[in-house]
DNA sequence: ATGTCGATACTTTATCGA
């Protein structure tokens, strides 16, 4: 099928923030800068009736939220209209843990799904939390499979607490046993692809060192010990859009500022 | 160097999660 272009630009990132109350203000400072038409974020750490919305909608942004008290939470703002909200990761009905939200926008004729992942850390390995966090992207490999079968555009945005290779890492043998960088984490992660998505990232540059994290500890910003955990996996409608990607990592310097910063990726529609 | 943040319950500080 040829494809043809309407001339739209849709620019979509991602940012775990490390609580929206916290950050509203780098948010909307970054989002003036930024532009993006769609913003996937992760860890707002609140309710919806905690989140605050109206900011964010006076900047121009629809807003769809999936929050939760004291953990977690995740949210997408778009400036083109929102349809089609879900907040449920097919797969386990007992899971309480407000880690996923996907929903359409659309631009014109164009229409995007797009979802909003904040995928379980896993650690400490030897505690209930690493299981938890491989059924997890048992289920969502799943999901995505059932994705793709209907053929259509859509994006997989978020903090994947996974790091890909070991180039997406300062220390590798430092992380060798992080439930980040384990053998089993990489290799799921690796089927996950496998489906046929797309690393928006790694679809630009191959340069290494293209970090989306740094710890608040150790002065890991200024020693420039990060990782890369944050992606934007594409189906194959969107990664024949695909024009651009990038990491905004001067966010990191800014006064109370999160300890991941946005990553993007841009489609020609 | 267990070195930093943020949320919460309940404190004038501790716990958990990351």
């Amino acid at each position: 099928m040829a494809i043809t272009d309407s001339g739209l630009n849709m620019k979509i990132a991602t940012w775990n923030v490390n609580s929206i109350k916290v950050r509203t203000q780098n948010v909307l400072e970054w989002l003036g800068q930024a532009q993006p038409d769609v913003a996937c974020l992760q860890e707002i750490k609140t309710v919806d009736e905690g989140f605050p919305r109206e900011a964010f909608e006076e900047a121009g942004y629809n807003v769809a939220v999936h929050g939760q008290k004291s953990y977690n939470g995740v949210a997408i703002l778009s400036k083109l209209a929102i349809e089609d909200v879900s907040a449920r990761l097919p797969g386990d009905d007992d899971d309480e843990q407000a880690r996923y939200l996907e929903v359409t926008v659309t631009a014109g004729e164009r229409a995007v799904r797009v979802a909003s992942i904040y995928l379980p850390n896993g650690n400490p390995v030897d505690s209930e939390k690493y299981p938890y966090k491989l059924r997890w992207m048992e289920r969502l490999r799943t999901h995505a499979a059932q994705l793709l079968d209907e053929e259509d555009m859509f994006v997989l945005a978020g903090d994947y607490n996974v790091i890909p290779e070991p180039e997406d890492v300062h220390n590798p043998q430092g992380w060798s046993d992080d439930a980040l960088f384990l053998p089993q984490t990489r290799a799921s992660y690796r089927s996950l692809l496998g489906l046929g998505l797309t690393d928006a990232l790694r679809a630009c540059t191959r340069e290494p060192a293209q970090y989306t994290f740094w710890d608040y500890q150790a002065g890991a910003w200024q020693k420039n010990h990060g990782i890369r955990i944050d992606h934007l996996l594409l189906s194959p409608q969107a990664a024949d859009r695909l024009t651009g990607s990038g990491i905004d990592s001067e966010v990191r310097a800014w006064e109370k500022p999160s300890d991941h910063v946005p990553v993007w990726a841009e489609l020609a529609l």
